[in-house]
DNA sequence: GTATTTGCAAAGTTTTTGCACGTGG
DNA sequence: CCACGTGCAAAAACTTTGCAAATAC
């Protein structure tokens, strides 16, 4: 029994082939909203419902089989959280995302949040911002 | 005339009441959103629209008079830009917000973002995670 | 068998848009 | 005057919810 399936039973939940589905187009398409999520699930199959996306993916989140970021000003976007936990830097003009891992991100912040006992939540932090390109542009 | 007047009609926009009316508002509450800022016009006047509220806060955010950030997962919030430059650093459990000023931010995250030729947008960044109360309480 | 999960449809929330009227410069 | 801005109402985008039928175990 895999890891995913063995959480679910553990904290008492169903296996089921949309749990299933969700968890696989995640884990497929890196950051993903729950629209592109949904698209992806009908790809492969018919037997799902956006409303079971959202229900799925709110769920899988809580039992941190996936994280999610706000990449965007708008919708969050879903990733496995099977990788390494990591942090982003979004480029607002050309939307470029730069992963970052959380080790560096930890070493960046952790004197600044510690001096005020505050523990950040490195997978889930966006940096907005500008990429060396956009910034030139912009200065220019 | 006021710095805001001035910006706003030197970017060849209008002095209208329900401008000045939105701004005063973000001024006053801190940090709000939206509906917040819409009712906190609305006690002082009648003479407003949500939709108003909406495309002036996109306005006076674009011309740098007011900022936004994201501190809970849903609602954008905006703040004054007249004060200090500040990022958040928001508690998931109880949802405290601690300001930090931008030098502390920006003295923590400038190796970092440089490492990668990114300029990061310190006024909107929002860190996510526990307070120290609340961290503790998880940890129990 | 039965408690959980899903599909469906409907409603909720938040934000955007088109257009006629109003108004600042 | 007249281009810009506003109110209004409608729509769009996104997410949640109630309930009956389906299904994991």
């Amino acid at each position: 029994m895999t890891d995913w399936q063995t959480r679910l039973r553990a904290s008492g939940h169903r296996l089921t082939p949309q749990r299933e589905l969700v968890l696989a187009a995640v884990e497929a398409l890196g950051h993903a909203t729950p629209d592109e999520i949904y698209a992806e699930v009908r790809t492969r199959s018919e037997a799902i419902n956006l409303s079971t996306v959202y229900r799925t993916l709110e769920l899988l989140d809580e039992l941190g089989l996936i994280r999610h970021a706000h990449l965007t000003d708008r919708a969050p976007t879903y990733h496995s959280a099977a990788g390494h936990e990591h942090s982003h830097l979004v480029c607002r003009g050309c939307h470029e995302v730069i992963s970052i891992g959380r080790e560096s991100m930890e070493g960046a912040l952790t004197a600044l949040a510690g001096a005020h006992g505050f523990v950040p939540d490195y997978g889930h932090l966006t940096v907005f911002g500008s990429c060396s390109d956009c910034a030139r542009k912009a200065s220019e």
